[in-house]
DNA sequence: ATCTATGAATGAAACGTTACATTTATTATA
DNA sequence: TATAATAAATGTAACGTTTCATTCATAGAT
């Protein structure tokens, strides 16, 4: 493998010549760029980042911690994190942490031995000190956040609570009083964000909270098969429900179907997402969607932002940016029976 | 940030000591092992493999080079990687080439200056010849293959064409005799084999090709919704439709629907990979599974093969692994009508 | 013709590890 | 008791870059 001493010596020039020209520095002159670039293509040479790295303490490359790419949720939110990389030359290492708080810690770990110029850290489940120590060693973002409330960190959001009231609304407009509500894990800060846009749009409405109306789900469809199913049972049962994600959304689908209701004639279903699924399944699915590309593109920018920054002053505060959702009007949601 | 010097001191012993308990040289003694345990855990000591990488041409880090995160097939794929990466103490970059054979350059160059100890190429774009320039840097498999065919190379493959005769055989039994088949990009080996079996299946049944029963589709699930219609359209339209992957069956599904076709009493259909769509569309998809996570863990085994073998002789015959596919029964096929 | 200012190229030190040839300390053998 | 053999620890030279203080060369000013 061909060093840059090879290739200044090919050149017939010196080392730091040959480093001017690959750094672009303008101070050589043509004809030694030229000789250079000639020894380079001749040699195959490939400059060695490790070295580069070494020296330079940056790395060109990030880390993208996530629960589960199999997650039907996570893989646009990789593909605009990497595209975003991508464009700024970075490169960048996945990570599943399975939601596992021991592999998360892992991960972080060998991301900074790799030297990483920063970690994007979705749904983490460390806490505030923790991250904190990692600030340290390199940048960090902050995406979808349980239960760190700090102003201090660089952080992206999506604003779970409007978007519910919206999907609720859309509903209520249509003629729907009889809510069923399915929660996702309530230990994720947006699934409570979901579950009190409810009651607040109950509230709002003059609407009776039911607890017969709300059923607790964990995020995958059989979970809202299940509850859908319970919801559905009852003698006053909802004339619409609300799912805090679209893979119990199509759970919901499924019990209806089952029941021989007619989505959205007897019962419509409003899902949250608006994964690739709610498109494709039958009827299609309504849903609040989240802007998962653009989750990932922004958790970039905070980075780039941060490593791009002369101010090496790491007391700077924090830049929050809550992204918006949309209501995806598809065939699971229609007007009332009366 | 702490070097392996200030651990030394700190534990008042040697650099080369410190190394030694690092890299758990038996020769060092446990009182010293102590030391500069206890030195590690005070300064916070965390290594730095960019040094290291440098010293020893190994950076414990591969890359993954595959289409498109966002098309269903690849997160679980990515997942068997990343999980039999971790196992062997590796760290996966992720590289989204989108079948285009430009980045998939790009992204190749960008992993061998990061050091890769190998490279995972699914799909690959490039031809044989460029293969050979990046096994002088470090190890490559190849996964799903397109165009080459030597015996040199590492190699996953899956066996489409003994899946797809396999899925039509049960068609077959199921009493349909008009099978239509929906192609995939016929670029791809894999849509290659797909589409010959269908052929070979046909001899072998002594069933007659029509040239009405074939419509090409590209894996999309509208090119698959699109020539559904069209064989529905037909006078003598098929019992049966085999489409040459899930999100094109979707589409057939679509297609069918909307013509007020009962699947499967009506029309059976079948896909092929098994993406997890194909268990939660209504009905639920009968399909030919690929075994995705597999192709991902053989994928690292074959590169660790290589990484652990002394014979740093590369002249070493390549080795293919075929995997076996296996039809999943679910709702969409039934009985041809008589 | 000498001196200065400017621009370009050079050379060596440093980054944080590993690896290996030496040195030092300890124990066993004659 | 001296010597050899063994075990443990040390010190230093890489690895391939970047960086920066020097040197060298050229041209302009006096």
């Amino acid at each position: 493998m061909a060093t840059m001493k090879d290739v200044a010596k090919a050149a017939g020039v010196s080392l730091g010549t040959v480093s001017n020209v690959l750094n672009n520095v303008p101070t050589v002159t043509e004809e030694n760029r030229q000789k250079v670039l000639k020894a380079i293509k001749e040699l195959k040479f490939i400059p060695n980042t490790a070295a580069r790295t070494l020296k330079t303490k940056t790395s060109k490359s990030i880390g993208l911690v996530i629960p589960d790419i199999t997650n039907p949720f996570y893989p646009e939110l990789a593909r605009g994190v990497e595209d975003a990389a991508k464009k700024a030359g970075l490169t960048v290492f996945l990570c599943n942490n399975d939601r596992n708080i021991q592999k998360e810690r892992e991960y972080i770990r060998v991301l900074i031995e790799k030297n990483v110029d920063g970690i994007i850290l979705v749904k983490p489940n460390i806490q505030a000190g923790e991250i904190d120590e990692i600030r340290e060693k390199c940048e960090v973002v902050l995406v979808d956040i349980n239960n760190i409330d700090d102003k201090e960190y660089d952080v992206v959001n999506v604003d779970d609570y409007q978007g519910t009231l919206n999907g609720l609304n859309i509903l209520y407009e249509y003629g729907h009083k009889r809510i069923g509500f399915i929660t996702g894990l309530l230990e994720s800060q947006s699934s409570r964000y979901r579950y009190e846009a409810y009651i607040d749009f109950l509230k709002e409405k003059g609407l009776e909270y039911d607890e017969a109306l709300v059923k607790k789900g964990s995020y995958d469809w059989y979970s809202g098969y299940k509850a859908g199913s319970e919801l559905l049972r009852l003698l006053d049962a909802p004339t619409a429900i609300f799912a805090s994600n679209d893979l119990m959304a199509i759970g919901v689908l499924k019990a209806a179907r089952e029941r021989r209701l007619n989505v959205p004639y007897d019962l419509s279903v409003m899902g949250c997402d608006d994964i690739d699924m709610a498109s494709l399944c039958s009827p299609q699915l309504t849903t609040v969607r989240q802007p998962k590309y653009e989750i990932g593109t922004a958790s970039v920018e905070l980075l780039l932002n941060r490593l791009n920054s002369t101010d090496k002053n790491r007391s700077r505060k924090g830049k929050q940016i809550e992204l918006k959702t949309e209501v995806i009007m598809r065939e699971s949601v229609g007007y009332a029976k009366t």
